[in-house]
DNA sequence: GTTAGGG
DNA sequence: CCCTAAC
């Protein structure tokens, strides 16, 4: 089971990757669980390392495979490569101890030749594999397919340089590697698999055909499917309710090959005669095909694992190194262990390899992400919220190069897909992170943007169509960053240069104090109705007098804003009032009496005004003052008011010359004055 | 800080 | 409205 567990979540990879190959070992890797057996399937997964299949994978294949010729072939063959091939080689072992099954005996017989030179060669490394003793009968089998092998073999090579089919290319890609060819093969092979998958996968199937009918056929072709099922019980160690019996003697005999220690397939192997090819050549053959046995033996999952990983590592690296490689990788797991320890390295590795993954996937998606952040703010910043939880379902399931879908969802692994997939690309706000990013992300740097940049434009704008809304500076605060994230959507670069002498840092400044004033405004403005009667323009001229501000570039260089509030009739009554009262030019006395309520108007406002009204008052058409307000369209101010402004004016005007002179000639007319400016 | 004046 | 100068 175990094994087969972490075959599943590297058939997850893969799955992802090949949509076949997914599908095929998600339905079979659950039900698999007992025999560890053949690995000589190899996956390309999305990483491109080669993933050993299971037994269960190679055998759906090997079904797929001779039934529709399939696709599947095609498909893992392209994926493959070179490196593929290398697994074959390591994996072939194995399934070519099935393939030589099913060949013929005088096959075998070159094949034996063949695989006892090789096993000369290599008979240290083979002695230390074959010392152990579950290799032995896999060592048996090996020996047997080996002889049954070579006819086969060559025929593969020339044919089909790689063959998905488990047993017989990986046999003849073994002795090849072994002897001298692998690499020729593995050269052919990925062409041979681009070019005719088709024809090669047909050929295979032929041949795995051949192997089923030759001596382990026979024996189980005589069984029935109750005693197949029996035979199967005991190959794998669990029932199958399969009752194609061409399924089931195929099975059998890879079981029987790769797995040694099954009585069964030491007895089927033993009725054909195998049993003594392989006893006496088992030395020679362990020493060829070791790893394959001792594979078996560990258990798939530690094999598939080793190969796997050696295959990573080793990608790089010509098939011979890759093969050999493992070969090593797999002396040195059985020269340290014991079943149990492999099972804990297995165990490990399996921990380790999602770990792996994981942890890659985990740094790319974090990589990404931040690639993203510092690319775009929005993204980014949605990104980084979603990623923890996407990273994570992505990390393990999804080898989806797109780095932008990653990042964005949360939840189930298709689902997120999806859903991050629609993220990046369309920017759905789907998922919450989306959302969220997006207002977390671009308020900060549109903010500061803004506050930089665009002080006075867009902060002001906001706060004024905010204000229009409600007055109070909290809210508006709020609104504003609603605004501002909008704002945000926009490029953020718009706010543009303005001036670089001027320092940020006085925009920033004064857009603070600003928008400490813009609150404050606000308040006043809701207070200006209450105190003031005059009603009609208070609204209007608060909304005005927001919309005026603006940021007028100073001579100096530096922005200043102007906050253009128009004067309300109201505030022109009280300064006349004021005006009349104190006199012209106690302007911060008549501030604190008639505008104290006004902390927008200061002295100098009054002041300014004062001086406005007289000018209007008496300038161009004195009769036409009024008018000439109105002209203006800054304020209409009603001609009493105007009157009223110029009577003051005239008084004071007067005064202060009157002053001077009443001084020097006591006027009645001066004292009248003067009563009445301050009447 | 206030006021006056210029921009 | 802002800025500056002068008080």
């Amino acid at each position: 089971m175990e094994t087969v567990i972490g075959i599943e979540d590297n058939d997850d990879g893969k799955l992802e990757e090949r949509g076949v190959d997914r599908s095929n070992s998600a339905l079979f890797s659950p039900k698999q669980i007992s025999n560890p057996v053949v690995y000589k399937l190899v996956r390309v997964e999305g990483d491109g390392r080669l993933v050993p299949a299971t037994d269960d994978e190679v055998m759906e294949v090997e079904d797929f495979l001779e039934y529709e010729n399939s696709d599947m072939r095609v498909v893992a063959d392209t994926g493959q490569s070179l490196e593929c091939i290398s697994i074959e080689r390591s994996s072939s072992g194995k399934l070519r101890l099935e393939c030589s099954e099913g060949t013929s005996e005088a096959d075998l017989g070159k094949l034996n030749a063949k695989f006892q030179i090789l096993q000369k060669v290599k008979q240290e490394e083979k002695l230390r594999l074959s010392s152990r003793s579950p290799v032995h009968s896999h060592v048996q089998i090996d020996s047997q397919c080996s002889a049954d092998n070579p006819v086969i073999i060559e025929k593969v090579q020339s044919k089909t340089p790689y063959q998905e089919a488990p047993s017989i290319a990986s046999s003849l890609n073994y002795s090849h590697s072994n002897q001298s060819g692998s690499i020729d093969q593995c050269s052919r092979p990925s062409e041979g698999v681009i070019e005719s998958g088709s024809s090669a996968s047909a050929v295979n199937s032929a041949l795995t055909h051949d192997f089923s009918m030759t001596d382990g056929e026979i024996c189980l072709d005589k069984l029935s499917v109750k005693e197949l099922h029996e035979l199967f019980k005991v190959t794998f160690g669990r029932e199958t309710t399969v009752k194609d019996k061409q399924w089931l003697r195929r099975r059998i005999a890879m079981s029987l090959t790769n797995s040694c220690d099954v009585s069964a397939t030491t007895f089927t192997v033993k009725d054909k005669k195998i049993t003594r090819k392989c006893e006496a050549e088992s030395s020679g053959n362990v020493s060829a095909a070791p790893v394959i046995s001792v594979e078996n033996m560990a258990g798939e999952g530690d094999v598939k694992y080793k190969d796997s990983c050696v295959v990573e590592d080793c990608r790089v690296d010509d098939n011979q190194v890759a093969s050999e490689t493992r070969l090593e990788t797999l002396n040195t797991e059985h020269e340290l262990g014991d079943e149990d320890q492999q099972s804990e390295e297995r165990a490990a590795k399996r921990m380790r390899k999602p770990t792996k993954r994981y942890i890659e996937e985990l740094s790319e998606n974090e990589s990404r992400e931040y690639n993203h952040r510092s690319s775009s703010s929005n993204k980014n910043t949605g990104h980084i919220h979603v990623s923890p939880t996407s990273n994570k379902n992505t990390g393990h399931r999804h080898v989806s190069p797109t780095s932008q879908v990653r990042p964005a969802t949360n939840a189930l692994p298709e689902a997120r897909t999806f859903v991050t997939r629609l993220d990046s690309l369309g920017g759905y706000g789907v998922q919450i992170p989306c959302v969220s990013r997006v207002r977390r992300s671009r308020p900060r740097k549109t903010i500061t943007s803004l506050m930089k940049f665009h002080p006075t434009g867009m902060v002001e704008a906001a706060k004024l169509g905010n204000k229009v809304v409600r007055d109070h500076g909290s809210e508006a605060d709020s609104v504003i960053q609603d605004k501002i994230s909008k704002p945000s959507s926009m490029p953020v670069k718009i706010h543009q240069p303005v001036r670089p002498t001027e320092s940020a840092s006085d925009r920033m400044s004064k857009s603070t104090s600003e928008s400490g004033k813009e609150k404050q405004c606000p308040v006043t403005v809701t207070t200006e109705p209450r105190q003031e009667s005059k009603p009609k323009k208070t609204d209007t001229s608060s909304c005005t007098e927001e919309r005026n501000i603006v940021t007028v570039p100073t001579a100096k260089g530096g922005m200043r804003r102007k906050h253009h509030r128009a004067w309300t009739l109201v505030e022109v009554m009280k300064l006349i009032e004021g005006v009349s009262r104190c006199g012209p030019g106690r302007w911060s006395e008549i501030k604190r009496l008639s505008f104290s309520s006004y902390s927008h108007r200061t002295s100098v406002d009054l002041k300014d005004k004062w001086r406005n009204l007289l000018k209007a008052s008496f300038a161009p058409t004195p009769a036409d003052e009024g008018m000439n307000s109105r002209k203006h369209g800054t304020a209409p101010i009603p001609e009493p008011i105007l009157v009223r402004v110029r009577e003051l004016a005239e008084i004071n005007s007067q005064v202060p010359p009157n002053f001077s002179s009443s001084k020097l000639t006591t006027t009645g007319g001066t004292v009248s004055g003067d009563r009445l400016g301050y009447l």
